[in-house]
DNA sequence: CCTGTGACATAAG
DNA sequence: CCTTATGCCACAG
């Protein structure tokens, strides 16, 4: 229907973020490795960026490789997304994902 | 076609 | 821990 319904690229990150589980996070660069892109891990940040709007995007469980939410700021307010995480009881300690190794979820090992 | 950009990743100091 | 620098790639203008 309509004109493009795949932007390709982008689209497929959502697609990705959308199946992380709930309570759990993961890497853009994971997300891009699984995408056959694996050194497009800016792209995938890119795309959150362009995620405003989706509901559907949880943005919020996609973090860097330490775990921390270098994104933050892209989110309304300075806190919202710590919030969104701690309410799915992720603990966040500055900005840092705590015990990231059983929280992290590989879209590419988990799929 | 070229340039700028960007929520990364990695390395180096 | 910090900042800088480089690579890398998709997209917008």
């Amino acid at each position: 229907m309509g004109v493009k319904d795949n932007d390709n690229f982008f689209e497929r990150v959502y697609e990705v973020a959308r199946l992380i589980p709930y309570g759990r996070v993961t890497s853009y660069g994971a997300i891009a490795k699984c995408l056959g892109a694996a050194r497009s891990a800016r792209m995938v940040g890119w795309a959150m960026n362009a995620c405003k709007g989706r509901d559907d995007v949880p943005a919020h469980r996609v973090v860097n490789r330490k775990g921390v939410l270098t994104g933050k700021h892209h989110f309304e307010g300075t806190n919202l997304m710590q919030q969104l995480l701690e309410s799915e009881g992720i603990e966040v300690i500055d900005n840092q994902i705590q015990n990231l190794d059983e929280l992290f979820w590989d879209p590419m090992t988990e799929l």
